[in-house]
DNA sequence: ACCCAGGTGGCCC
DNA sequence: GGGCCACATGGG
């Protein structure tokens, strides 16, 4: 398959998805984290309560009561794992950086940066690489469920997280909005077309996808 | 009453 | 390297 043609019939069959919606780099990485094996619309709203208790920045999120993070992203689900896991990455910001999101990703090796994401708890390949391209605007390319899906569907064997997003990086034009549109576009395919039970009436993908 | 969602980490072999 | 499991709410 090639990826940058496959890319050019989303964009023409969906139009721009306009990843990733936030305000800040911060609150990409906070959703990130809370969009973990759950819907965004469930994210959204653990978002607007973390916004109107003011918890949306490293330091205040640092010093919260985990009880109230905890009420507060419920609707997200495993509310208890990422109420820890966002306190400590928001605690760790604040004591390697200040607090400034600036210092974690101005002047640093990308391969340096998401080898120290990895390390934190609760932030693994997709959470780090979408955390990378999104709030950090670097060229990596995240590997979702989805992706595999949908690389699946069309004929390509590879199913190892790195190499998989090896395959992408190689075949796509070296361009941040590429990566950030086509990532999007990937899920909502996925998401409309390419379920457990498919429906695949409509499919932009056509004669290229080769289910089963 | 199922099945699934924009995963991760722990444990096992 | 892979296969299973817990984590948990909310929507179809």
């Amino acid at each position: 398959m090639n990826p940058s043609r496959i890319y050019g019939k989303l964009l023409k069959h969906f139009g721009k998805q306009h990843w990733w919606p936030a305000d800040s780099a911060f609150e990409v990485m906070i959703g990130a984290i809370l969009t973990q094996q759950t819907t965004w619309l469930s994210v959204e709203k653990a978002i607007e309560n973390l916004k109107k208790h003011g918890l949306l920045s490293p330091a205040s999120l640092a010093g919260a009561k985990t009880g109230l993070i905890e009420r507060l992203i419920r609707p997200t689900g495993f509310y208890k794992q990422k109420a820890g896991r966002i306190k400590a990455f928001s605690q760790y910001l604040r004591s390697r950086y200040n607090g400034s999101i600036y210092r974690l990703f101005t002047k640093r090796q990308t391969h340096k940066l998401r080898e120290e994401l990895l390390a934190l708890d609760g932030i693994g390949n997709e959470t780090a690489d979408s955390i990378l391209l999104y709030a950090g605007e670097r060229l990596i390319f995240p590997i979702d469920a989805y992706t595999r899906r949908v690389s699946g569907r069309l004929g390509h064997k590879e199913d190892d997280y790195e190499r998989l997003r090896a395959f992408f990086e190689r075949n796509l034009p070296r361009s941040l909005a590429v990566y950030k549109e086509f990532h999007a576009l990937l899920v909502r395919l996925a998401k409309e077309h390419c379920r457990i039970k498919p429906l695949c009436s409509g499919c932009p993908l056509g004669e290229e996808c080769k289910r089963g």
